[in-house]
RNA sequence: CGGGACGUAGCGCAGUCCGGUAGCGUACCAGGCUGGGGGUCUGGGGGUCGCAAGUUCGAAUCUUGUCGUCCCGACCA
């Protein structure tokens, strides 16, 4: 990289930690590579969980919750699975302290404590699943098995990012046990489209959908679908991935059932999984130099009203108006906050509430009072406007509609703008350096190439697209033949 | 684990080169004037300068060690 571009990479790091801390989402916590999320942050996952817990169940899937530890030897049984994560797990070895001789008042690990056998802390939770799933399963009966948890898991990584990769995050995972081949790979596709359907109509952000190339697969997975989405210094996100694992969890851990014709067979597996590096992803795509830019159908407050005025009696007036407006939003089912604390002025509290990212803003003084109006700002264009009180709150519903479905829009048009068709390896590299985004080209299909490229260029193959139209050409690297594009970029 | 930067009041920083017992902004507390984009005035509280050892009459400042954080790599579905 040169040195413009590390910089450039060090100044978007610091915006994007910037809008983090400032926008109240999250915080550095004492643990290394931990964060602390806020209430504020909080509030945001929760709505975010709702609606994606709505769509699991509304597929058939219910939760359940699994054990925090692994023992190692479950860990390891499905072997691909345990390779692929060893290098970054935690593991606890004793379950005791004790006080420190040497230091007075301090402690110390009892070494008689050790446990006679480790136990890893999850960093995904197939394999106590899969043991679990043995002692369920029997017959045909018994499938499908549609679970989804919402947990805590831990990797632990060299190097961590709020909320993108932090050594523990919240996240939910679902698995499910089918009888047939095809019916697991359609889950796969389902809560793929689930994924895609959450992400662009509540996150306002764009996806694509597609399938991984071997070298990207989920460690014990035959496939792994994903949802890719684009952050505003051209780098690609991953945003969910949904799994087709084929047997290789039924067979490691022994999970067979009883067709009708009573023949025995292994049962097939998906597993899919988002977490909350999705608000990491949420504040990258939409978030400008003010603050965070929360899309409304998510947002932990949608509406905040900011009183302006002088003395009591000017604010029982304006309460008078405002308060029936307050109670009609919320009967429409809209957030909203009366801001009229008197420990900060109009003007920061509008600053602090933009750094929020809160989608409407209301503001309402004496000059209002006389012609039954307020103003309305709205976050994502900044846009102020003077509406009459009349009929304000089904105005702002719509607002707030309109707002959600523009910050898709915008969104969009960004990611559809770095989307650049190369042909040659200059006009593949070129695209990289100056534009960023997205570069559809041919590939030559291997592992090899892949690596190399990436080892250039840094980019990497984001995914294979679903909706992939056939096209004879050139591998961009090799020029061995091809018959379709893939989608490269330079990812988080 | 490598390279770089940095640890001084809740937060953001100056002071370190050239040693003399700690300062600015902001936030906080009390009160006044204010109030349509982060107001203003007055008064006040808060820091053994990351930790440890050394040099010195004297260390935020010099030396050595150590711990930690962030950024860039390596690593990462």
């Amino acid at each position: 990289m040169s040195k413009e571009i590390t910089s450039r990479a060090a100044d978007y790091s610091q915006w994007y930690n910037d809008l983090v801390i400032k926008g109240q989402l999250a915080d550095y916590s004492a643990v290394r590579g931990c964060m602390v999320i806020k209430p504020y942050g909080y509030r945001l996952w929760e709505n975010m969980q709702a609606a994606l817990d709505k769509m699991f169940k509304d597929t058939g899937h219910e939760n359940a919750y699994f054990p925090l530890f692994v023992p190692k030897s479950l860990f390891e049984a499905e072997e691909k699975n345990a390779e692929g994560f060893a290098k970054e797990c935690a593991v606890v070895t004793h379950y005791r302290l004790k006080t420190d001789p040497s230091r007075p008042g301090k402690l110390m690990v009892d070494p008689e404590a050790k446990l006679e056998e480790e136990l890893v802390v999850r960093p995904t939770s197939e394999a106590i699943i899969w043991n679990t799933y043995k002692g369920w399963i029997q017959s045909y009966r018994d499938l499908p098995l549609l679970i989804n948890q919402w947990a805590n898991v831990v990797r632990w990584e060299m190097r961590t990012r709020l909320f993108l990769r932090t050594a523990e995050f919240l996240w939910q995972e679902g698995h499910t046990a089918h009888a047939t081949k095809q019916e697991a790979i359609e889950e796969t596709k389902r809560m793929l489209d689930v994924y895609a359907d959450f992400v662009e109509n509540w996150m306002a952000l764009p996806v694509i959908k597609g399938v991984k190339s071997a070298n990207e697969r989920f460690a014990g997975a035959e496939d792994t679908y994903c949802i890719e989405a684009l952050m505003q210094d051209g780098k690609a996100l991953q945003a969910g991935t949904s799994h087709f694992l084929g047997q290789n969890f039924a067979k490691a851990f022994d999970v067979k059932f009883s067709d009708k014709e009573n023949k025995l067979d292994y049962v097939w597996a998906t597993s899919w999984g988002v977490s909350t590096r999705l608000i990491g992803a949420l504040v990258m795509a939409h978030s400008d130099d003010d603050g965070l830019v929360l899309p409304p159908k998510i947002a932990p407050l949608q509406v905040v009203i900011v009183p302006i005025y002088k003395g009591d009696e000017q604010k029982a007036s304006i309460n008078m108006k405002i308060l029936p407006i307050i109670k009609e939003l919320k009967e429409l089912g809209i957030s909203v906050k009366y801001d009229d604390s008197e420990n900060s002025r109009p003007g920061w509290k509008f600053a602090e509430y933009e750094m929020k990212g809160v989608p409407v803003r209301m503001a309402i003084g004496a000059r209002d009072l006389e012609n039954n109006t307020v103003e309305l700002a709205r976050r994502d264009t900044k846009e102020k406007k003077t509406v009459s009180m009349d009929g304000i709150s089904l105005y702002i519903k719509s607002l707030l509609e309109e707002i959600q479905q523009q910050m898709y829009n915008k969104a969009k048009q960004f990611r559809e703008e770095r989307i650049t068709t190369a042909d040659t390896w200059d006009e593949f590299l070129k695209a990289l350096d100056e534009k960023g985004g997205f570069v559809s080209a041919h590939w030559d299909g291997t592992g090899e190439t892949e690596e190399k490229i990436k080892d250039m260029t840094k980019a990497t193959i984001r995914c294979i697209p679903l909706d992939n139209l056939e096209e004879d050409g050139h591998c961009i690297l090799t020029g061995n033949p091809s018959r379709e594009r893939v989608l490269f970029a330079r990812a988080y």
